[in-house]
RNA sequence: GGAGAGGUUCCCGAGUGGCCAAAGGGAACAGACUGUAAAUCUGUCGGCGGAUGCCUUCGGAGGUUCGAAUCCUCCCCUCUCCA
């Protein structure tokens, strides 16, 4: 185990805030000198069941923490999933069946240990210390808190203030998750800035409930792919770490460059001051952004994929878009008689209406090896193998 | 329990009897420009054999009317104030 400063120096890097950091180094201490590791808590809302680069900022601090030899919990949180989850959202959450949950926690497991180590993890469900509370527990725990201080959280207060619904056991999202912490025993939670009302709340409940509160630490939250809002599976603007290479790395170099230098920051392996060093080349001028995008995209399908595939989406990039040229697998269509286009494009379910292929065609966004396309009813035959394009991005290769 | 305000197309939001498939903004998609971007500009943005045509849509169900997102009745949901 390193020195605790030491320790605390590399917990740091990257973190929004510590809630307290002194008293933080004291368990780094008592830990240290006792040889006992600290119980380090981060929550995962079990909603959808695709982890998203947004969450790798979290789960690459939590992976620090296991180098540094404490113990990790990656808490599932299976009965507050089913509750519904206000948090970031300025709308009452769709309540999850037992079933949704189960399953998207399942997904989650084998998602996580795509950066975390396996053998140093202790996945953990709070239904496990919430499903057998009684009504009696839960109004005691209810007790602890105030509608005050509810309100005091942002979304809560904006809601309440623009006359939006807030349902009574919203309120109890952030008392259960608390309530996780004080069943954990957490020493320290982790979470992303969005979270801090919560972690705080825990930190409030262990006092109530006689243990020595646990350390707050908060992480930044990942924009998402428009660099506006945070990145978030509702909002569509995320990046899965499950996705094929094509994607990620394609949606990676969709980015602004602005975006790219927020991404090095949070994501990438890079140390500081290989960081700084790649700032100033690009700033100088020295280093092309179009190159550092790919080099970032490349590190991500590398650690969710593998070397290989990191080379191939980039060829396959550079073939398409640089060049212009066509990707190695797109759909096939069979043709057998003369049939419009439009009518093949929607039955190969790459327009979701004739009207769209009409207004696409109208655009001049489709063409037919590299010929543009004028007429709405342009009809193919089945005499030679064709590939159609449609915007950008979408093929579709004619068979006969 | 009482009084008031609301529920509109993916989202926000205008529309209070025909000119409404419904303003405006956002998102999305396409074109131009580029570095593949971003930003910007332009266009599209319910569906249907491209049609001054038809069908489906304005919380739900009925009704009034030649005609309803708009009026009436009942129901469901949300918010505010009072109790």
């Amino acid at each position: 185990m390193l020195p605790p400063v030491e320790q605390l120096k590399i917990i740091k890097r990257g973190v929004v805030e510590i809630i307290q950091e002194d008293e933080l180094l004291e368990k780094l201490k008592e830990s240290f000198i006792k040889g006992n590791p600290l119980r380090v808590k981060a929550g995962f809302d079990p909603t959808a069941p695709d982890l998203h680069l947004g969450h790798t900022v979290l789960l690459n601090k939590m992976r620090q923490f296991q180098q540094l030899g404490h113990e990790v919990i990656f808490l599932i949180g299976d009965f507050t999933g089913m509750i519904g989850d206000p948090t970031g959202k300025s709308e009452t959450r769709k309540a999850l069946s037992k079933e949704e949950v189960m399953k998207n926690a399942e997904t989650y497991k084998e998602q996580v240990f795509k950066i975390l180590d396996p053998h140093k993890t202790i996945i953990d469900f709070n239904s496990r210390w919430l499903e057998p509370l009684s009504g009696k527990d839960m109004i005691f725990l209810a007790a602890k808190y105030t509608v005050a201080r509810m309100l005091e959280r942002e979304d809560f207060a904006k809601r309440y203030e623009s006359g939006k619904p807030i349902g009574i056991h919203e309120f109890m999202y952030p008392l259960l998750q608390g309530y996780d912490s004080v069943a954990l025993k957490a020493d320290i939670e982790l979470g992303g800035t969005d979270q801090k009302f919560n972690l705080l709340v825990g930190r409030d409940l262990q006092r109530e409930y006689g243990i020595r509160p646990q350390t707050v630490i908060t992480l930044p939250l990942l924009e998402g792919l428009d660099g506006v809002n945070k990145m978030s599976k509702s909002l569509g603007n995320y990046i899965g770490i499950t996705e094929p290479p094509k994607e990620i790395f394609g949606k990676l170099m969709s980015i602004s460059d602005e975006l790219m230098l927020r991404y090095y920051e949070l994501l990438s392996e890079l140390g500081l001051e290989e960081l700084d060093r790649l700032k100033e080349d690009i700033k100088t001028g020295k280093k092309h952004p179009l190159e550092a995008k790919k080099e970032l995209a490349m590190e991500m399908v590398r650690r969710f994929h593998s070397e290989e595939d990191a080379i191939r989406a980039r060829n396959e990039f550079e073939e398409v878009f640089s060049k212009h040229g066509v990707p190695e697998d797109i759909p096939e269509y069979f043709l057998e008689g003369e049939k419009s286009l439009v009518d093949i494009l929607f039955e190969a379910s790459i327009i979701s209406s004739k009207s769209e292929g009409k207004r696409l065609i109208q655009q001049r966004a489709i063409e037919i090896n590299g010929e543009k396309v004028l007429d709405i009813n342009y009809k193919l035959n089945p005499d030679s193998e064709k590939i159609v394009k449609v915007g950008k991005r979408k093929f579709l290769k004619i068979k006969i």
